[in-house]
DNA sequence: ATGTAC
């Protein structure tokens, strides 16, 4: 191959401005899986940080084999932005948070459709741990009007963002896949390629599915209604054609940036952007998830506990609430656990990955209600 | 990340 010498060069990339702070574990271990046999090219993007093995935040890029291990358990997990009818002018914080109650228990049999596939079983309606949440947002900035109009979205209406996945599910098929074929990956024409592909895809409908479940069941408890702008996931392997290869495109935490406007959260005290994405090879089609991670979770407590309490950590610094009553998470998941939002837009937007549409703020972040120590 | 493994 003639371009031998300027694949090697470019097979790592990272999306990143003059301020941006990496981790150097997250940078090792993209160079890491960028050596991975028939890997084409990775991408570190601006909210890089590292996961078990494989870093968060990255798309990789491989030809005639790809990786479900790379993808890892949460497949299908993504961003779900639902336009609302409430506005604060109709309800104070403390109804909503008192007419919301839990949404921790699974929907029952009996409350979901009953055509729906056999394994949407998975704790339906349920948002599940780690840095999941679902959040009313109030619009704070407006870069592009023309887009508000086409969405008909007034100033007033509360958007609800759930940021949730395929629960159980897609750990099962994870599990099933590394008990079986380890992390050597599978060949994209082997039948064992096919099985993980149809399984994939499952877990792609049902965690958008899920999204939809649980915006439904919020916005019922608020007697309000809305419909969904956009459903978009960020943990998911496609097919893909990339400088004259056909291949495997891997997004691991990496908003795609081929498929309309997405959003881009920051912590649960921080803004969220909403973007119209330009869509760039350079990138491997793909955005920054949101703000990435500065601390590991098994730190953030003794960080921060001297100058927090947990219910001081249930306010942020916009007047918005946090719901979480596990002790442990509401410090993993605090605003000075993350990076700042404002550095992962300005990597994107210099590197011309994004268009600004729309700055959002946080009102109410529902992230549970089982009280754990 | 996970109807969590010990």
């Amino acid at each position: 191959m003639g371009n031998t010498l300027h694949l090697a060069a470019s097979r790592v990339q990272i999306i990143a401005a003059e301020n941006t702070w990496l981790e150097g574990k997250a940078i090792q271990q993209l160079e890491t899986t960028a050596q991975l046999p028939d890997m084409v090219s990775v991408v570190g993007l601006p909210d890089l940080h590292p996961g078990r093995g494989y870093p968060v935040g990255a798309a990789f890029f491989s030809h005639s084999r790809f990786y479900p291990a790379l993808i890892g358990n949460d497949i299908g997990c993504g961003m779900a932005l639902w336009r609302t009818d409430l506005t604060l002018n109709k309800w104070s914080l403390d109804k909503l948070e008192k007419r919301l109650g839990s949404i921790d228990n699974p929907l029952q049999a009996e409350e979901l459709p009953d055509d729906i596939p056999e394994h949407f079983c998975y704790s339906p309606g349920t948002i599940g741990g780690g840095n999941h949440f679902a959040e009313l947002q109030q619009l704070d900035e407006i870069y592009q009007p023309e887009m508000l109009e086409t969405w008909q979205l007034s100033k007033q209406q509360l958007l609800l963002l759930v940021h949730s996945g395929s629960r159980g599910l897609g750990q099962v098929i994870l599990e099933q896949h590394v008990r079986e074929h380890g992390h050597n990956g599978l060949i994209a024409s082997s039948p064992e390629a096919q099985s993980y592909l149809q399984q994939h895809q499952q877990a792609l409908d049902y965690a958008c599915f899920n999204r939809q479940l649980i915006a439904e069941r919020m916005l019922k408890r608020w007697r309000a209604h809305g419909s969904c702008l956009f459903d978009v996931s960020h943990n998911l392997l496609t097919p893909y054609t990339i400088g004259n290869v056909d291949g495997w495109l891997h997004r691991k935490g990496a908003t795609p940036s081929d498929q309309g406007a997405v959003i881009i959260p920051g912590s649960r005290g921080d803004y969220s952007y909403l973007v119209q994405p330009l869509a760039s090879d350079r990138s491997l089609f793909s955005l920054a998830h949101g703000a990435g991670r500065k601390w590991m979770r098994g730190e953030c407590k003794a960080r921060l506990t001297g100058r927090y309490n947990a219910e001081q950590l249930s306010r942020t610094a916009f007047g918005s609430r946090v719901i979480c009553l596990d002790k442990q998470l509401i410090f993993q998941e605090a605003p000075e656990a993350y990076k700042p939002i404002g550095g992962v837009m300005d990597a994107m937007l210099q590197a011309g990955l994004v268009k600004l549409i729309a700055r959002l703020k946080p009102v109410l972040t529902y992230k549970t209600r089982g009280n754990k120590e």
